[in-house]
DNA sequence: ACACATTGCTGACTTAAGTCAGACATATGC
DNA sequence: GCATATGTCTGACTTAAGTCAGCAATGTGT
């Protein structure tokens, strides 16, 4: 019984395709192939446009019709031509459709929901799939402005301010630390960008700006399944370059000296270390970058 | 966008459903339906009584005897009476099957070696892999009885004293430790009992017994990835069943004040605590259990 | 205005997968 | 020894999925 790399990889395939086929023909539940119920649901997820729902599913210009025609008889769907190219056609559902599409959703929730009740490790188990998920599509990480309000930014900074209460010997206290304003992280004075893997913020930092040629970086935070790819470089670069674009000459930062894999990135990548510029009482190092 | 658990695990429903699926259209890279690939594939790990054949790939008895007929006329099959029953039958691979075998082998291999390769995280990823596959086929989880010398119980053994190497404060040296004689763990005298899913050997726990009606339970083990499961107290179990099995009486064990979560379970489950009964140097708590 | 490209559609076809009923040989219980 | 159960096989059928050629409507460049 060999335990290597390799056989424990080809375990997890087996292991998912039975869970995953499982969940494949939950989709025949409810009397519909596989194939109709996709096109249901890709419509349902906002693509249809018919072009796109092929090249979304990988289908043939013909299996595409007829399945959509099955659709309409069923009275699922409806096809109009595209407003301004009347070759294109798009379909929408009707009232009766946008019902199945939720009875799909319900079931595909409810089939998760029950994974979790039945597994008494929950919070384990989700974290080894946001890191399996995102060792499968990691091309697939982009990097998006956000508003810092944003239930997605908002997820990256309560993990952020999470991870800090761990690390900081002294623990973390967003009330003592100067929380920016979001306004200072938008256009046109700052910026704030989120790391999206298939739909799961899985990084954040934020530029922080006054309307000068000074800003700061703040809040650069890459989830635990995504470290180890990069991505924090990635969002420093994205960062900067924002900073460019608004016509920012000198960066600056501060950080703490628990945080060493952040201290490593920054000096590796031209950040100057410079004294002390705030009296904010977490960090105990300060650096400078001139663009 | 929401990042609640369930978009979560869709999320990774997405993501392994595109990885595995083009594992699957993989099988059709040597011109062969997935379905004869497939029979192909479980005869060739050892299932070739075609009763066994049916229920493992949850095909029609109709379906499978097609299949096998497709795989005879491609010389890569034979099907022989079984020798004890001549209505069944047993597949078998010819000397092309064998080679056709090793060839979807080496394919597997090769994609998961290739993921291996482009991951840069390797470890994380398989221990994720580790756990999400317990979770999902976790009904599964078969305790067996195995040679303490055999490489399912190598395996625990050596994950063991890696691990108490990290939790004693002493570090652990399986030199100093009074290593037990293979053959006190196994019958007559005892027994070593693995817990398997799927392949993996996920825990184990030896029976150390010297012919009388005394015997020590040792090295009970339980990997990270499949905790939290209630698998001690089965392979608990399972030991005292085998001890009752054999005639013994009295059980005893040794362990150590950093091993809480053992200590607790032991005190749980009917053991009471007891003089040092030997020099070891490193338990430091002593239990009994009488049957 | 014309040739040509693009888009979606239809009909005819293929392949894979699976279901069902019944035939046939072999085992098992009484 | 006989009725009944079990295991495998075959033939006839269905469904799902996909491919391919060609058609009709519409757009684009010259």
């Amino acid at each position: 019984m060999p335990i290597d790399a390799i056989s424990r990889i080809r375990r997890f395939n087996r292991a998912v395709t039975a869970a995953v086929g499982a969940l494949d023909t939950s989709f025949l539940g409810r009397g519909r192939p596989l194939g109709a119920a996709r096109v249901l649901n890709a419509i349902g997820h906002g693509r249809g446009d018919v072009a796109t729902l092929r090249d979304y599913l990988g289908l043939d210009s013909g299996l595409t019709s007829r399945l959509l025609r099955g659709l309409e008889e069923e009275g699922l769907v409806v096809t109009l031509p595209h407003p301004s190219d009347a070759r294109r056609r798009v379909a929408a559902l009707t009232e009766a459709g946008r019902k199945e599409f939720s009875a799909y959703e319900a079931l595909s929730n409810g089939q998760a929901a029950d994974l979790m009740a039945r597994f008494p490790r929950g919070d384990d188990l989700l974290r080894a799939m946001d890191l399996v998920a995102t060792a499968f599509g990691r091309e697939g990480i982009a990097i998006e402005e956000a508003d810092p309000r944003s239930d997605a930014a908002v997820h990256c900074l309560t993990e952020y301010y999470a991870e800090l209460g761990r690390r900081l010997s002294t623990g973390f206290d967003v009330a003592l630390s100067r929380d920016p304003e979001a306004a200072d992280m938008m256009r046109p004075r700052g910026a704030f960008l989120v790391a999206v893997s298939d739909g799961l913020p899985v990084g954040c930092v934020g530029l922080k700006g006054k309307g000068g040629e000074v800003a700061e970086i703040k809040r650069l935070w890459v989830c635990p399944s995504a470290r180890g790819l990069g991505l924090a470089r990635r969002l420093m670069e994205a960062a900067e370059a924002a900073a460019r674009d608004l016509g920012i000459t000198t960066l600056r930062l501060d950080s703490n000296s628990a945080l060493t894999e952040a201290l490593q990135l920054y000096r590796r990548t031209g950040w100057i270390e410079i004294e002390r510029f705030n009296d904010d009482p977490y960090p105990d190092f300060f650096f400078e970058k001139r663009m």
